[in-house]
DNA sequence: TTGTGTATTAATAAATCGTTAATATTCAAT
DNA sequence: ATTGAATATTAACGATTTATTAATACACAA
């Protein structure tokens, strides 16, 4: 489970996001006003910070450089300031990543994601006890591995495999790939699925008659386990 | 036993919730009046507060700011205000959740057992003494878990055990599982509920022969017991 | 335009799972 | 102990979901 803090005015957005990401086993705490967060921040073990730059009251730069002072922890910041200089700055101070608004809930996940990795690799003790995972999505590379071994997959296979990545150990309804994937027809009733599905076990199962990883919940959906 | 402090001025819907959650171990002690719901509960140790809006008298959103002012107590509001705002205020000031009005009593249940797993998360002391379970329910993963071990279940399976889990200890009749359970035919008469609790006990017990998890209450129902 | 790679469709097969029914067992009341 | 009602067991059935396969349509690049 990763904890994330967000600082972010505008609910709704938050909201949004918050239920986005809960999906792929991100839980989102929205701190509204900033020296609430930073003392929450301060008392509790949070994985990443989420800095909205256009906050009432108070610069967000300026809370960006009191997290950094003040703690070691991986920084977003996203701003509908388009100014360029903000980004500059923000990323000369040490944050970890920009984002500027509008930004797509995918992006924001991936860029979790990324940042998290990176962060755990430097930290030489949790690389120790990483566990090691069978498959690993890389989303820049377009490439997902088994056992570190690259998967030669198709466009639909690879979108459909990534979904599945992202969100492994969970159930993904049909319906949540169907909508996911811009390869596929969205069409319900279509067996383009199916037939998918069945294509990535052939490429990565053992054995394609007894799935170990990609198991079907019937009735809900499909699950990659590893 | 987790006590929960409800303040709700239809007395009906407080009854029936009352009633309901209270199969779940979760005890009920509603409040007609806000004013002295705020002072039982400075005085009683409650593990939660279900806050309705639309309160006669007092503006809820004032009894939320005074109960988040004044103690650190997860508060759910529930509310039939249909006015978004109302929602957004309500987790801008700090409420753990926002149910709208009509909801399921079981969307009720998933809420208050989904708040406390993240307080109590958050309350390190809380974390530790934290008891072993042997049978643990994943409502995400449509998973259940013996002893850390995933339990292969079909979906009526899972279902029935589910229930039997979110009740565990307690007795849950022929009738109420055959409610709960979309997936089988509510026919009371039939034999499909006999036939699925064996194939549980043929999972989850040693000696299928001789239940000690499933047990059978002979002329009331079924009990899960650790 | 052509050819290769890939998604879709459709038709069939297979697996899954709740139901039924027939029989056995258990338990409590008399 | 005997009986009757409640529950358990087992196997077979059939409906539904999912998998498989092959044929077809489509898109994109050479």
């Amino acid at each position: 489970m990763i904890k994330i803090a967000m600082v972010e005015d505008d609910t709704e957005l938050a909201d949004v996001l918050t239920q986005y990401l809960a999906k792929f086993n991100i839980e989102v705490h929205n701190f509204e006003d900033p020296f609430f967060a930073l003392s929450d921040i301060a008392l509790n073990n949070y994985d990443l910070v989420i800095l909205d730059l256009t906050l009432p009251g108070m610069d967000g730069l300026e809370v960006c450089k009191t997290l950094l002072a003040k703690h070691s922890i991986p920084i977003i910041i996203s701003s509908a300031r388009s100014d360029i200089t903000d980004k500059v700055i923000a990323l000369e101070l040490g944050a970890d990543d920009y984002l500027p608004k509008p930004y797509d809930p995918r992006e924001l996940e991936v860029r979790i994601k990324t940042i998290l990795r990176r962060c755990s690799k430097e930290n030489h003790l949790i690389q120790e006890d990483t566990k090691h995972e069978i498959f690993e999505l890389n989303v820049e590379k377009k490439e997902i591995t088994k056992n570190g071994e690259y998967l030669k997959l198709t466009p639909a296979e690879y979108e459909i495999m990534a979904l599945l990545c992202r969100r492994k150990g969970f159930i993904v309804t049909r319906s949540e790939i169907l909508e996911e994937s811009s390869l596929m027809s969205s069409d319900e009733e279509s067996g383009s699925l199916a037939v998918i599905i069945n294509r990535i076990r052939s490429k990565i199962e053992d054995d394609q008659k007894n799935p170990k990883h990609l198991l079907t919940v019937r009735g809900s959906g499909y699950k990659l386990v590893e």
